[in-house]
DNA sequence: CAAACATACATAAATTTCTTATGTAGTGGA
DNA sequence: TCCACTACATAAGAAATTTATGTATGTTTG
């Protein structure tokens, strides 16, 4: 997860996101889009990766298609309108938790 | 922890400096002081805030003195050199890390 | 004046989310 | 033929946090 740990909690929200905007995506491209888009600092794992991917979809925000490329099994993912809900809910929260943090962090005048 | 889980793997950063700042704080106050600052948002459980302060102060961050206010006990933390610098560390890697996921999370051209 | 709420510390069990390690299997180049 | 890459998957362990308790004092309110 590259060298900070600060993406803990924002994996799915990268992927639901992702998939909003591709429409369409299977497992290993995903990482490879999302090592790319970051220049190398944001390697997500397959050990995480693929439980999560499982997950979304258990809880119906995204959908499989799996397909035959050659002789190799791949596993496209579609989020569904429940997911755009999500991503909308999520990118809310980041902006309030960026606003927050700013907040918090930039030095401010004395308090009471 | 507030209503989303964001804040989550920034607690620390959150806590050292606040403590920077302000110098010289107990454990009991700076839940108050986060909850003021965030305005409710932001809520640090008890469990999550001692053993965090207590591993800081086994890193070298923080150091105690241990007070006797009327009949209660207080533990006052302040900053270390070294926790000053950890806070420096923490500082950049938080801009680097909202950079990052601006980029990731923002609509952008299509790559090839 | 008793009960509820606030102050102030603390720890343990459970949960979530991730890393590290491992496994399977096909592809392609040196 | 070995190594790197593609493509899936799961299991054990680690880290940070929540939830649940526990102890004890101080303060407000009906």
């Amino acid at each position: 997860m590259g060298t900070n740990n600060l993406y803990k909690g924002n994996l799915t929200t990268i992927v639901l996101k992702l998939l909003e905007e591709k429409g369409r995506m299977y497992g290993y491209q995903i990482t490879q889009e999302v090592k790319a888009i970051s220049v190398g600092e944001l390697v997500i794992t397959e050990g995480a990766l693929y439980p999560m991917l499982h997950k979304l979809e258990a809880q119906g925000l995204l959908t499989v298609e799996t397909e035959m490329v050659g002789n190799r099994m791949r596993k496209y993912y579609s989020i569904t309108h429940d997911g755009k809900k999500e991503v909308v809910t999520r990118m809310e929260e980041l902006e309030a938790f960026i606003r927050q943090m700013q907040n918090l962090l930039n030095p401010r005048i004395e308090l009471a």
